[in-house]
DNA sequence: TGTTCATTATGATTCAAATCATAAAAAAGG
DNA sequence: CCTTTTTTATGATTTGAATCATAATGAACA
């Protein structure tokens, strides 16, 4: 998101995690900015009976794990590769360097923060509602819509399996297939060879 | 937060709400930029069932509403007024500017929307965790030491109602009141005349 | 000061998702 | 190719929060 030439300019240098391998921690104070080359992240929490709560996932292009650059506070979960990923870290001072003198990145980066608190809104309300079904629908949506900008019906392949939906809602596996299957049957998705298309 | 003199030499106007008025609602694009002089706002959703589930409160000095100024999308929740208040409106177009101008104060507007942002990841993971009195003590915390700051045992007088403290999270008044009698046995938080204590 | 309304309180019952158990199907790995 | 692991599937049972009902207490207000 931030041009990589301008993050190397400001300091930053590239490191390999590797599949499985911890970024940072739930309540480790936070020394960089983190943006994927590539590979894919996950940010989660481990609930104390050992269910795991997913925050979400990031892509190439993506940043992640900023909120606790800008204040005095730690991180709120995890963020771990869940394959191996290039990341580009750019020290905590250098970055907010980068954004005083760079306002239009500095915007971007803004909007990214944004559009996540706008996710978090919508699913914060959602998980509280209870109800299952409406819950996995608006996350597909969200995920249809808003990231992949697609609009014609059915034309959303989820890559997600029926675990990653339920840790991503708090949900248990076995709901989200039941739940899956009576929207199917209501028309609302179609699930052909396992995979849900919405 | 941002200074008034600089929001009004960006053009914003001050407007009156009156209690239970809507500044916005939910669906709808976003124009203004809102900061709170004096009064209360809330943002929220109203569910099918009926049911409120409330995003936050809102006191004077801070701005809302934020996310969809920066993206394509449109509110996520409704905002109205909880007591009459006075809001300063800055147009979309100028708040822009005003942030590509002012790289500071544009900082610290990054600054609180990714404290939001903190506060909807707590959140998340602990509304979707099905244990009331963890949800309860969490957001009891979250206002005490990240909002307020204090440290000392019970020196935290919570001036929510049980039904406010159901409505942030997700569950009913009466799971509330019989989960903070637990917790008070516990010893983890004091009932004072029927005020929560942290 | 008495009346109305909001808030807190508590017991009984319901209900839907979690949990438990088990298995089939598909994917990954050697 | 066979073996192991992951993912999906499904039925039976449990459980805890929601719901329902009803009342006491306190706050607001005329």
């Amino acid at each position: 998101m931030i041009p990589e030439e301008l993050l190397i300019r400001y300091g930053a240098h590239n490191k390999l995690y590797r599949k499985n391998e911890f970024i940072f921690q739930q309540e480790q104070r936070a020394h960089f900015y983190y943006q994927i080359v590539s590979g894919e992240v996950k940010m989660n929490n481990y609930r104390e009976n050992g269910k795991e709560f997913i925050q979400s996932f990031f892509a190439a292009g993506q940043s992640f794990g900023e909120p606790p650059l800008f204040s005095d506070i730690t991180y709120p979960a995890n963020a771990l590769a869940t394959e191996d990923s290039e990341i580009l870290c750019l020290k905590k001072e250098r970055f907010i360097e980068l954004l005083l003198e760079n306002p239009k990145i500095h915007l971007e980066v803004t909007t990214a923060i944004a559009s996540r608190l706008y996710y978090k809104a919508i699913m914060a309300s959602e998980i509280s509602s209870q109800e299952p079904e409406h819950c996995i629908l608006r996350i597909l949506d969200y995920l249809k819509e808003d990231v992949y900008k697609l609009t014609e019906p059915f034309s959303f392949r989820v890559d997600l399996t029926r675990q990653q939906i339920a840790d991503l809602t708090g949900l248990r596996v076995e709901t989200i297939i039941r739940a899956t299957k009576s929207l199917e049957k209501k028309n609302e998705i179609k699930i052909k060879k396992r995979k849900i298309y919405r």
